[in-house]
DNA sequence: CGGGATTTGTAATACTATAACATACGATAT
DNA sequence: ATATCGTATGTTATAGTATTACAAATCCCG
């Protein structure tokens, strides 16, 4: 069976769903623009295995598990390490995240935030929302510096219903 | 070449340490008593592969990986869902923490808190510090209930340098 | 064109975790 | 005492996730 994660085939668009998630959605062409324009700002190129890469990470409806990513590549000739490199470098550009709690992967949902995101992730309809989680932050800045901690970076992930999924599931 | 994680061999004291990390320490003999409470309270059994699962932890100087503790276990006999059952249940029991971000497991450092922790990991000598994220949990909610999502657990883990470690990588 | 840096391809392997089923143990009811 | 049931543990196999190491291709610049 196949896996879970939804990594759309090549010839879906984001108004066409699989699955039962028709809620979330990326903006599949202006996140490529932006991918574009941040890796040219940064001096890096988004080459075709990159770009393509991040293409399915905006047409997915959700966070995506690399082994399906390489499984979508060019019907999954391809080996590990060409998605690991990939994802590797979108995160590096900020254009990418990883979710610690469900080994996958995400398009920032923001627009190349290079800073610490959250997530809000739904556990009936799979979706991650992106949080600029400042406020969360600030205060786990203020704990770490009771203790004399220097944050360098966080993992901020809470698991629970989105506003769609919370009626249907919670029945009372 | 061994593992990173430093669990105990079976002769060795809180006092002592064959790795750098003479700092943080757990104190196993408390933490064993108080795990025998927790699971007589819940009504359930401390058996002898749960106790020394448990007291590895306890005598682990920072975050332990499955199978290291494994290795640990009767020198090695074991097979992983002996680990794998064992430190479920001692999740489940609020005595023991999974560290998503390092595939790691870790004694809890404040006595069977059985909802969401947070944890200050430090990159340079491993140790990871629980926090009672109260204030970081308040600041998640408050986002989430902003968008309509309703919290079920969260994974608070920072990474940074320690007060200890701090001094010693920052030169400047 | 030469040469160095970056990117991609490939093979092999390491690391992390679970499924499925078998066996053993412990409490309780007869 | 023994039948039985639930819980815990043992065992085999496999699934899923990720990295190391090296080879080949490509690109840029001089």
């Amino acid at each position: 069976m196949a896996s879970m994660t939804q990594v759309p085939d090549p010839a879906a668009d984001s108004a066409s769903c699989a699955g039962g998630h028709r809620h979330h959605a990326f903006d599949v062409a202006a996140g490529l623009l932006e991918a574009e324009r941040v890796c040219t700002a940064a001096g890096e190129s988004l080459t075709p295995l990159r770009r393509d890469v991040m293409e399915l990470l905006l047409r997915a409806h959700g966070p995506a598990k690399a082994y399906d990513l390489l499984q979508a590549l060019t019907a999954g000739a391809a080996k590990p390490p060409t998605i690991y490199r990939a994802l590797e470098f979108l995160q590096r550009m900020g254009l990418a995240h990883r979710i610690e709690s469900l080994n996958a992967f995400i398009a920032c949902g923001i627009g190349a935030c290079a800073k610490n995101a959250g997530f809000l992730i739904c556990t009936a309809c799979g979706w991650a929302e992106e949080l600029l989680a400042d406020p969360v932050n600030a205060a786990l800045e203020g704990a770490a510096s009771e203790r004399g901690f220097r944050i360098a970076g966080a993992v901020i992930e809470a698991r629970g219903l989105c506003r769609d999924c919370a009626p249907s599931v919670a029945t009372k």
